[in-house]
DNA sequence: ATGATTTTGTGACGATCGTCACAGGACAAA
DNA sequence: TTTGTCCTGTGACGATCGTCACAAAATCAT
């Protein structure tokens, strides 16, 4: 829990009070690999703050899976859009290790930030670094070729390298793993 | 003026009280085709909320124009990213007619939001749908072949083509206006 | 240690894309 | 009307990607 507290701190000024008023929107969970933490269909009605492990994001089209996003240590995972607007989901979270979280209650924190302004602030702020990811990854396909984006997460998140599989590498970097693997040959050869 | 308090409305519940607090934070300014809302280099401090006209943001690498985005009447455009961390916009936002909209300070914004929950929640949920558009726009890419795109947005966003050229689709949509013009081809041939 | 499963690399081939070059059409200004 | 500019289409050619197939390497469970 105190990793959390952390995180919150990192972004906006928290007091003890409004840590105490947050404490009946969280549960810890934990996952074991390949379980959902959202399941397509169904509403997201959370917040994943992990402890411990990763999980990623992915739509599952015509049976092929296609890997959206990853998420990591002291990161939220959610389906903002879902989230937000009550919507089904139209895509998967699962963990990819066993995996530890916080779950933030969507209703429960609505609640307590109706009587505080600093948590209704807090909300604006993960939303707010959510919105910046996306627009990352957004301009990383609209902006660069397929090696240019290796380049980029190699460069920008060597971590993600480590721990994540070419096969599902190459599904995040929207080229098959045949390509990514052509691609990390082309440029040794250079 | 009466444009945004409809679509503040369309969003969340908002006093008439509220809406007067805001009014120090608005300005109405209009600007020339190609005229720049927001230049390369420059700290994003508005929110620009369109009344009339269009504009896109672009990014310019390599002396090469590369289209992320269009923004409509009663839609806000802005650097998500450079208005809430405060650095630098990496990119442009340039009218692409005569344009006129309500330039909302970020500074005057945030201080009406320190004594109103409602102008804080306002500004949670604006922040919201342009995390879910950015998202919507990042799955677009990671999913789909620039054909599907195309047709993704005739399907989804039929006023866009109305209004934008074809070069400036194709930039939008990650190809070269050539290849754009061979997808339409293909596609009349069958 | 052994066998099964997963992951990765690679060759062949066709489809698609980018680049360069050029031509025709639409539109506005002189 | 004429001129100039912008937008769109198309042909040729090389580069890159997806698909299918198979083999090698790494990992996992027993």
């Amino acid at each position: 829990m105190e990793a959390l507290l952390r995180y919150i701190r990192s972004l906006t000024s928290f007091s003890t009070e409004n840590w105490a008023l947050l404490q009946p929107a969280l549960t810890q969970k934990t996952f074991r690999k390949k379980e959902f933490l959202l399941k397509e269909g169904t509403v997201c009605r959370s917040l994943f703050f992990i402890v411990k492990g990763y999980c990623k994001s992915y739509y599952e089209i015509d049976g092929i899976v296609k890997n959206t996003g990853f998420f990591f240590e002291n990161e939220i995972a959610t389906n903002v859009s879902s989230f937000g607007s009550g919507q089904k989901s139209e895509f998967n979270i699962a963990a990819c290790e066993p995996l530890t979280a916080i779950i933030i209650d969507k209703e429960k924190l609505f609640e307590a930030a109706k009587n505080s302004i600093e948590i209704e602030t807090l909300g604006r702020h993960c939303i707010r670094l959510f919105a910046t990811k996306q627009e990352e990854f957004a301009n990383l396909f609209q902006l660069y070729t397929p090696q240019e984006r290796l380049e980029y997460i190699e460069a920008r998140y060597p971590a993600l390298l480590q721990r994540v599989s070419l096969s599902q590498l190459a599904s995040f970097l929207g080229v098959t793993r045949e390509t990514l693997s052509r691609i990390r040959k082309r440029r040794s050869q250079v």
